[in-house]
DNA sequence: CCGATGAATGTAAACGATTACTTCTTAGGT
DNA sequence: ACCTAAGAAGTAATCGTTTACATTCATCGG
């Protein structure tokens, strides 16, 4: 007859009070109680303000796993985001954080590290949350991904990734379009022989976008690949810089540099700057992304615009929309703008 | 007689099958599907091989609220931190996930915005998620949240600021101390003249550590401290930058700043390369964080290290064992590095 | 061959809310 | 005075798991 062990998960902590507990020490129905939080004006001032004593008497908190199984409603929107480091997801995540907040929802972020199988874990955790909607990033991912979310009734938009029309659902800028742009201002001011930074294609369909369009961009003009011009780095400041320094070390180094990320472009520049090549003068910079800090080099960044937070709050919005209404989720393009600033100018030939 | 709308609040999306189902189709009872999930070893391979099958079939995804509900445990951490646009925060966020993720817990971020009450609001959140353990940033808040977090039994945690022994419990190196070994350098270099640029001391208390530690300092070594030569600023590069376009306007500038993040010291940079002051020669900068980009610039940032991985690593650590053993949390103080760069020199009188 | 042992599985009572329905009040119209 | 309608509050079934305890069954030492 051992004495049975009282120490519960929680360590002994004890949270006894239930809707229940308040019930009975406010004198009316759980149901009443219940009402008081859910819908407080069906509910007489006096016996509602009564309840409230009650309720923060004991700092009483409603268990929402209760009452979300209840209910069949968890409020709850589920976010999936490559990485947290790069401060570009940080805007698309903070509108849709305030979205989803002022609609009434709570957001769950994952990190997947660019890993398709954190990925598939964490929307797997999304669903046993009961998510009412997934905002996706990218769309490269296993079929099965999609037919599980879609059998388990959540809806979901893609971001930071436009899908084809009548495809998957999305709310994004085009990368292909962007990107092309930023290298067609290149090609524009006289450049011939363009160089790309840019992210592991292999593991970042939005990479991959950007470099098919510089590529694509490149040949619609005329101009050679150069594969020994081409680096796919992580997206980190000496990433880009190693990838810059070996740019320069080349025989016949490029006049001008596409970097399909400010992070890397800014890294890229810092090596220009050490090497004591002048940006522009000696050889041009194109980043992509527009974070605050593109700004704030010398010379201004020349970057690509992307609507971070737009992207953020439309998706939110679209997915916000299509649980409320049963209606299915879209496809949205959002524009990007080229800023042109200060380092990007005509090759050294053209000026002499 | 309306026909009765059949629309849930999924919007018709149906998810019917649930663990008795699975149960049913492969010919046992719910215990053992259960069990299949949460102690697979309690089960003969056969029978559980079958069942997967079903599960498999249905892309069924058990219900983690009624499970939690029955349960009473939610394997979930409520993380509050100030902004997600300061990349400071995404490390040690980053190692609070990993840590989170390795022990089976899941992890909810919120975003209080340097709010007193968009953060109570979010703890109010968590707690009815039935969060089993917080980690908050940060100790400036009204006393009756600790109290309703204690009173709902969830252990907690304070980073980015070290509580007084025998008080809250606390992970985190000591501002104070830290800002302190940032200006005693620049004293030490024979500066007598020094400028701060932090954050909002009404809104963040690390912020208000590092100001008090600053002019501690100064006073120590008898030096006087000029409100004019105090900014106090939000956390841009932009903002960095005006501070120290305004300390370059005053009659007697500084021969130094110290910049309570790295973020702000960059922006105080970039003002003096375009005011053409050089750096370390005219003006002295030492920044506070350490970011990856603190190697980036030219010349390199003299900054303090703040252990913030091993600090978020560490409060995970030690909040999921108070979970799971019931004791409480204690406290401890990580070590800080200056790490000193390229951006600290003496003042010119004392080269010439 | 028997009872004990232990592993595998089943039974059914929680868990703590929500909410459709029902009951009870009260006020107003006639 | 009576009937009705609306509003307030209560009753109790339900949500989909987990898990203590019960049951079944095969194995094994004596």
């Amino acid at each position: 007859m051992k004495p049975r062990a009282r120490r519960r998960a929680n360590g002994g902590r004890t949270k006894a009070v239930t809707i229940r507990e308040i019930a009975r020490e406010a004198g009316v129905s759980t149901a009443t109680v219940s009402r008081v939080f859910n819908q407080p004006e069906k509910v007489t001032r006096k016996t509602r303000d009564s309840v409230r004593v009650v309720i923060d008497r004991h700092h009483y908190v409603a268990d929402g796993l209760a009452g979300g199984l209840a209910s069949r409603r968890s409020r709850t929107l589920g976010l999936v985001i490559p990485t947290i480091m790069n401060s570009i997801y940080a805007f698309s995540t903070q509108a849709i954080q305030n979205t989803a907040q002022a609609a009434g929802y709570t957001v769950l972020v994952g990190v997947s590290e660019f890993s398709e199988e954190q990925e598939s874990i964490l929307v797997h955790r999304f669903l046993e949350r009961r998510v009412e909607g997934l905002v996706l990033t990218g769309a490269a991912r296993d079929e099965k991904l999609y037919e599980k979310i879609s059998r388990n009734g959540v809806p979901f938009v893609i971001t930071w990734k436009l899908t084809g029309r009548g495809g998957l659902p999305s709310v994004s800028f085009d990368n292909r379009r962007a990107a092309c742009a930023a290298v067609d201002h290149l090609v524009a001011l006289g450049h011939r022989r363009i160089g790309l930074i840019c992210g592991r294609t292999d593991l970042n369909d939005r990479a991959l976008d950007r470099r098919r369009a510089f590529e694509d961009s490149l040949r619609r003009h005329g101009l050679t690949i150069d594969p020994d011009l081409i680096f796919e780095r992580d997206f980190e400041f000496v990433e880009g810089r190693g990838a810059m320094h070996r740019m320069l070390g080349h025989p016949r180094p490029p006049t001008a540099v596409f970097c399909a990320n400010d992070i890397q472009a800014i890294g890229a520049m810092m090596e220009c700057r050490e090497t004591g090549l002048r940006v522009p003068e000696d050889i041009s910079i194109v980043g992509f992304d527009d974070l605050p800090i593109a700004q704030c080099t010398t010379p201004q960044l020349t970057t690509v615009r992307v609507p971070a937070h737009e992207m953020g709050r439309r998706a939110a919005e679209f997915l916000i929309a299509s649980i409320e209404s049963g209606g299915p989720v879209g496809r949205i393009e959002l524009p990007t703008d080229l800023i042109m600033r200060g380092t990007t100018a005509p090759p050294r030939k053209f000026i002499g």
